[in-house]
DNA sequence: ACTTGTATGTGCGTTGTCGCTCATATAAAA
DNA sequence: TTTTATATGAGCGACAACGCACATACAAGT
């Protein structure tokens, strides 16, 4: 595999690209370009984070593990944010596990770099912590949508999410791993998507998904999409607006 | 209805309990005594927010209200966090509503007396994050337990952070605001009561609900219960354990 | 060409929760 | 005491999602 690292930029990632001159130099001497494999797991439940992650074009899911092993994803971080919160909020740690959903490229910094970075208190430190509201908004969103929404809508919300953070359409993802996301059965997830293609919303064979229709999937998505999508915007807009289409 | 605030302290809620002499001193200048009301609304969904607020022996509840006017409990927070969150992430509101769940007292904090201590960078700002980790993980696990686990066991949850956070067992409360918090239907929660009831772990009549056998209540329960728990302890024990029986 | 592994389709019966309606019981107000 | 409002109990039918089992279809390797 080629490295593809080349053509790649740090202000690929909307919050580096929001920082000052001063920090981005300060910083782009310790961030790091890493190749994010599909499946690649940053970091494990419980486990102390030793670095965080900017992905640039890969998505990373943040996957909730029960004891019984089933999964349920309470939220994705693709170019929009960062990986690996826990790091800056003081915990060094979170029941859930960072799964590369969609492979590609991101930064990296280590621990003692992003904290001496915070430390500065300056437009790092309240990008962070903006990118972390709106997380929570996310995350919250999830509940209740995983509370009041069926399937259909909530597969047609992931997928939304997932084409703003990908550079294409096209999704490398059979219905079992997005069931595991989902929290749900794989045949739920297969029924829904059936109907989503009979509506030409949509097109997958065998392991890869394609957006067809985006306007036709935001008619069918429940509320939840939009709502997180605003709270984004009205929290980092002001910074980032420039660099979301 | 009499003053009780004499009886109370800043101390009695455990942020304000395990923040240092000095930054006590400085804050008990403008930490204000509050009288929260059952029903009182201490922010609404997008609107500004102009206090924290530190509860000592009032709970309040992070409602999410859907388009359609149906509500449901994101987080809880009574003595072990404070309200307003977004005031120091930046954010200045979020898409939620607080509301007093359980009447009682508090701390009122404004925003500038707020930000100007956070700015500090000092125990204070590490305690609110720390904290605001712990509420992510109980907004998560809010999130998965709606997915995959049924009524009663959720009650019984909820039952649970209740007690943790009341000075007693009795809880003023009709199945229909209940209800309202889990997202369900008022019969799912007179059903699932009714069943706790008759296996003798809780009594109830007509808007009061009594916790009866603790133990029984966390045989019930999902791991949900336990594992938020857990990691407040983790996140905040080092600094509130000798406040938490 | 053939086998094997994996992805998706389909058809059960079961369960949990829903929305609705109405009955009953208790508390508060008149 | 009587009336009124509210809280809870109970019984429908409907439906979405479940767990399970198996059929089919496609892809990769031998």
């Amino acid at each position: 595999m080629t490295k593809v690292l080349q053509s790649d930029d740090p202000k690929a990632n909307y919050l580096l690209a929001a920082l000052s001159e001063e920090e981005i130099t300060r910083l782009s001497a310790v961030l790091q370009p890493v190749s994010l494999k599909l499946g690649m797991v940053l970091y494990e439940s419980g486990e102390q984070l030793q670095d965080v992650y900017f992905p640039t074009t890969a998505i990373v899911s943040l996957l909730y593990i029960m004891e019984n092993g089933s999964t349920a994803e309470i939220g994705i971080t693709g170019n929009d944010g960062v990986v690996g919160i826990a790091l800056f909020m003081g915990g060094h740690t979170t029941p859930n596990r960072a799964v590369v959903q969609s492979g590609g490229t991101g930064y990296r910094l280590s621990s003692r770099a992003l904290k001496a970075e915070f430390d500065q208190a300056g437009i790092f430190q309240k990008l962070l912590l903006l990118y972390t509201q709106a997380l929570m908004t996310q995350i919250s969103q999830t509940a209740v949508c995983n509370r009041l929404h069926p399937i259909e809508k909530q597969l047609c919300r992931w997928l939304l999410i997932n084409q703003d953070l990908l550079q294409h359409n096209e999704l490398i993802m059979t219905h079992e791993l997005i069931a595991n996301m989902l929290g749900v059965r794989r045949e739920g997830v297969s029924i829904a998507a059936g109907d989503l293609q009979k509506k030409g919303l949509i097109k997958y064979v065998r392991g890869t998904m394609t957006m067809l229709d985006r306007a036709g999937l935001e008619a069918e998505v429940c509320e939840c999409y939009e709502v997180v999508r605003n709270e984004y915007d009205r929290l980092l807009g002001p910074y980032v607006s420039k660099f979301r289409q």
